[in-house]
Order: structure tokens, then sequence, then C-alpha cells
DNA sequence: TAGATTGTTAATCGATTAACAATC
DNA sequence: TAGATTGTTAATCGATTAACAATC
């Protein structure tokens, strides 16, 4: 079948959107070796997946491959890159700086993929007016009135989780849109908003069990 | 039906997992309001969440309720701990320095999640022998045999991509069964060793591409 | 041509959601 | 008692995997 753009509006599965950027990555790889053609049952071995999941995938962008040949790396690494955006670039703001915090600041690599943290916020008097990672730091106060002027659509939380739930209200009240919460807590926002949660205990809860389980199985 | 140990076996579903610590945070907020007890039509409201899943979750835990009155907070709390081994400790090694690195090592409230970050390596000369949050900076080529020798099961992986694969590697040789894998590639290891990736490109590609298409629908 | 590989439809699998009897 | 809530089985939903004809 065909992926017209009137197509696009029904929603991409979520494991495809995360699965793109390991592609992305993988054919750079292949790129640079000067491979012109891959097959999926090469990634597929390469990356653990089953061969028809990344021919699905790769579906999804709508572009397509020749039977026996493969698909044409540097087709496929553009229509990855145009597919999800990281030719325009989204501006966005970060609140709590925080080591996690100042970490993401320095992500310089987030550039090359569609993400531009332009400026970054805290309530420590302390840290506002200095400069982490290059970008200075200004008082929570003035964040929802900036976003507002500067179209910034995108927040970033990594705060503690006590302050998680302020800092989404007043990213709320400046327009934003969709926020990424690094905080382990469950914020409550209006419907419209979009909330990804980035919770490293959980993560952590599924790692620590698979190894529990493991190690016991070892005795 | 009744969870017994010999149940406990069967593998649990991983939203399962990742969702355990979402209630235990929730819950420890009922505590310190000093809620006895709470009804999954409460959590669900909360926690935006169908309550016959979360019912399902806890039923996980071994834990029972009781019609009308709901779960006792406390004793869900204790459950969830001990199910997630929040009790004794993991150690765990980490390896790469730098800003996403030190955010990790800083991370205190770890503790508490049944994970402690013993030791740091690097194979920058300028951080070797230095302290990070507290905690000192050894050389990778001493990261196998301590691992050995000191039984740590867990690696934590917060190198550039290009470094990942060898650190891997090293953990590898030194035992270790398990990788926490910050790092946005797939690593190859022999079967039995648990992988687990925390991309953060993976996340963003969902995140922006769900902005993007919500930004598109409201022109 | 023969065979590897694509594109696509069908079957499987697992998680979520709905339905409902049991119970406090 | 009546009704809210649990525990559990059945139905639904969506993603993964298998099957297979089309094609280079």
């Amino acid at each position: 079948m065909m992926i017209t753009d009137s197509d696009q509006a029904r929603p991409i599965p979520e494991p495809t959107l995360r699965r793109l950027p390991t592609y992305h990555h993988f054919l750079k790889t292949l790129e640079a070796e000067g491979r012109e053609a891959v097959s999926c049952s090469t990634m597929g071995r390469e990356l653990n997946l089953d061969p028809t999941q990344i021919r699905k995938d790769l579906a999804m962008t709508g572009i397509t491959g020749r039977p026996k040949i493969g698909y044409v790396v540097t087709d496929l690494i553009g229509a990855i890159e145009s597919f999800l955006g990281w030719n325009d670039i989204q501006q966005a703001f970060l609140a709590g700086v925080g080591n996690l915090g100042a970490a993401l600041l320095g992500y310089q690599q987030f550039n090359r993929y569609g993400l531009d943290i332009v400026a970054a916020f805290d309530t420590d008097e302390a840290k506002i007016g200095r400069q982490v990672q290059g970008k200075e730091v200004m008082p929570l106060s003035k964040m929802a009135d900036l976003a507002r002027r500067m179209h910034v659509h995108l927040g970033i939380i990594t705060t503690p989780a006590e302050h998680a739930q302020y800092v989404a209200d007043q990213m709320v009240a400046g327009g934003i849109e969709a926020i990424w919460n690094f905080a382990p807590i469950v914020l409550s926002t209006p419907e419209h908003i979009i909330v990804q949660d980035e919770d490293l205990f959980s993560s952590l809860a599924v790692l620590s069990r698979r190894l529990r389980t493991r190690l016991q199985a070892m005795q």
C-alpha cells in the first residue's frame, strides 16, 4: 500500500517511532563505510530485530525498496530525517538546572535531532544569571511570559519531584503544548497537553527485576 | 487466583513493572497525608489509569484488597518495595563520567530504589583520580578486574556512542550480567546478557512527532 | 532462470479494557 | 440491606511474527 500525505494523519505506532532513530544511526555507519544499499535481513541481524518489522517501519517513512537489492542507504537516511522532522528544529525551555538539567543542556547532539534548548530556568538565586553549558540561567518567574513571547511550545522538566507540578503549571500558562518530564511523578495537566514521562526509576525497576531473576536462576 | 512463589517465575509484564514505581510514589504521598486505605478507582483518577489495570498490577505483588474498602496503604507500599527488591541493594559500576554520567552519580535517590553506584570509570586522564559527586573516578582498564573481584553484576554505560561497544565488552569480560545503556547504539553482547537501552533520541522522536502533529492540527 | 528480497495480508501474541459474580 | 469495590474471566485492541505472491 502506498503511503500518502493524508494517511499520515493516522497515528504512527510508538514502537515504530522509537526504532527509527536506531535505524538512522545504523544507516549512518553504513554510509560512512560507503555501503550503497542494505536489506532488512542485514539490518535485522545487526539490530536484533525481525526483518518484517523493519520493512513495515521503513514503509512508514514513504520510502520503498527494490526486491533482491534492498533500500538505498542515503535515501533511507534522508527519509527518516525528514519523517522525524530533524530538519526544522523545535525550540525548548528547560526548568531545573541540577545535575540532570545541566547534562541535557550540554547535550550538543540534540541540535542534530530536531531539538534546541534555548533557555534554562531555576529558582535558585545562586544559579540565576550564571552560564551553564554556555546557556544563561534565568529566573523561573520569567519563563511563562518568555515562552509566550518567543512562541516556544516545548518544555523540559528536570526539577526534583516536589517542584515539577508547579513548573508544569507555569509551562501551561506560558502556552507550552508538550512537556518532556524527567521528574518521577504524574503531572496533572489539561487534556490537550502532551506529556512524555522519562522516569528512570521505572526503567530501573524493569532492569533490576530482570537482573535479580537472572541471578537467582544462575545459582 | 493466588500468587505463589512458584508463579513468580513467569515473567511479569514490563508495563506492569514500569507502573509499580508510579504507584509507590503516589502511595507515599497518601501515607504522608495519613490516608489508611485507597481504592483502585481513586488511584486511577489521579494517575490517569484504568482501575482494572491497577488492580491487576497490584495483584502481582501478592497483596489483596477488600471489597468496599480497597487496599491498606502501608501494606501496599511494603509489598511494592519488597516485590521490586528495593531492600537488597544492587551494586553497579558506571563508565563514562561526562555530564550525564556525573548526573547519575549524583542521583542520591537511587539508593532508595535498590541501586548503589559504587565506582565510576573513564579513560580521560584529566578525570581519573578526581572525585565526582563524592565518588572516585578510576581508569577504565581496571574495571573488568574490579567487577569480578567485587562481584558487581550491573554496569551503566554513559559514554559517547563510539566507545559504548568497547565498554560493554569490558563489562562482559568482568562478569557483568546486566547493562543499563544510555548510549544511542545497539550493543552486541552474548545472548545471556541483559541490556536495557535508555535512548533519549528515541524518546525525543516520539515526543517531537506528537508535538508537530498537534501544532499542525492547531493551525 | 533461480533465488533473494520486497510488500502485504493473515495468524499469533500479549496487554488493555469490559463484564460480572463475589463480598464486605 | 444496598452499593461500592474486589477478583477474575471474556472481549477487544494493537503490535509482532508468519506466510506468500510479486518482482528484480
